[in-house]
DNA sequence: TTAATATGTCAAGTTTTATTTACATTTTAT
DNA sequence: ATAAAATGTAAATAAAACTTGACATATTAA
């Protein structure tokens, strides 16, 4: 699964801080997500798209056959 | 978090052991995740929404403040 | 009405994701 | 060049998703 966050960040001037910050998670899954160790769950995904105001699938891009 | 997952179903004319394993999934995922007992992960609600053809904001509503 | 199909639920176990802690490296600012 | 801020990474643990198997109830069809 690919993502834009870190595209996202940088268009809003965040660090990976504060976006674990306002997503209310840690800052070492931000990282993590963002470099495509694993995916959020459903509920952290809404949070990332309410934040930046984009829907989940202009957010993340789905990979699967 | 609210889903449509009940009613697409019955809009597709499809059962729960059908649209489980269209997804991938157990018969008792789709149940627990149309009961709300848990959240699916996010590759399986992009599958929901491919499978449908549907934003999964169509088909699953936050309910976070 | 009986059988078959579909749904609901529960407990136990496995797998995957999230969190914490800790430290290393890179980038930015002074 | 140095300090501070930001990012990358890894191991251990916790939490959540998901499976399996079993059984009960409800709906549909013969």
């Amino acid at each position: 699964m690919k993502n834009r966050l870190k595209i996202l960040r940088a268009e809003n001037d965040m660090t990976q801080a504060q976006l674990a910050d306002e997503t209310g998670v840690s800052r070492q899954t931000i990282n993590a997500i963002e470099k495509g160790k694993f995916d959020p769950s459903l509920p952290l995904a809404f949070r990332f798209a309410r934040l930046f105001k984009l829907s989940i699938e202009e957010i993340f891009q789905d990979e699967e056959a």
